[in-house]
DNA sequence: CGCTAGATGAGA
DNA sequence: CTCATCTAGCGA
């Protein structure tokens, strides 16, 4: 499976198929890695809350790079959120991921995160981007092309139950909760 | 310029 | 429920 395929498959479709499909996915960055379990569609037409309805730079951002690109933004002054960059004929936006499974380095998640319980590692967007150490300086870059990052699809992909429901933060489009399993 | 909402999380 | 902490966008 090349990089160009797996950029296909993950993130050259429809923004909300995208963000299900990522949903049992595993994710990781150096020694810590999890599995997707929930995700949020961001659509550049007709979607206020998209990035690049109000902001420039996030429309600048769409054109210049391409799909699977991280797109890493500060949120509330002090929390980090990442999207991956979605484009496709049937339309362009960003997937959040909203949380994690923790999978992998769970002791470095804990240091990072100073704290144990392994169910408030990577439950929530901010949380799981500091658990894996992603921050600014990862904003634009192409995870699919580079060695620290991880995305793999499910090992098998019954028995993944997707769960679809309103955003948080605002309203609209899709949120969602757990259900892995191979 | 100044003002403030915002894709949140922790703690009392 | 409050507070931390900061940037882009908007109105004056």
């Amino acid at each position: 499976m090349t990089v160009e395929n797996l950029r296909r498959d993950f993130f050259e479709r429809n923004p909300v198929i995208c963000a299900r499909e990522f949903i049992g996915c595993t994710l990781g960055l150096g020694r810590t890695r999890g599995i997707v379990v929930e995700t949020e569609a961001y659509s550049e037409i007709g979607d206020p809350a998209c990035h690049t309805f109000k902001r420039p730079a996030a429309r600048v951002f769409l054109a210049q790079h391409q799909a699977g690109s991280a797109y890493v933004y500060l949120n509330y002054g002090m929390h980090w959120l990442i999207n991956f960059l979605v484009k496709s004929d049937s339309g362009n936006g960003f997937v959040l991921v909203r949380a994690l499974d923790p999978s992998e380095g769970l002791d470095l998640m804990r240091r990072r995160r100073k704290q144990s319980k392994p169910e408030l590692l990577c439950s929530g967007p901010a949380k799981l981007t500091q658990a894996l150490g992603i921050n600014g300086h990862h904003h634009g870059c192409d995870p699919l092309n580079q060695n620290e990052w991880l995305i793999t699809a499910p090992m098998c992909k019954t028995g993944i139950e997707v769960e679809v429901s309103v955003r948080i933060g605002i309203s609209r489009a899709i949120d969602y909760p757990p259900r892995d399993s191979c």
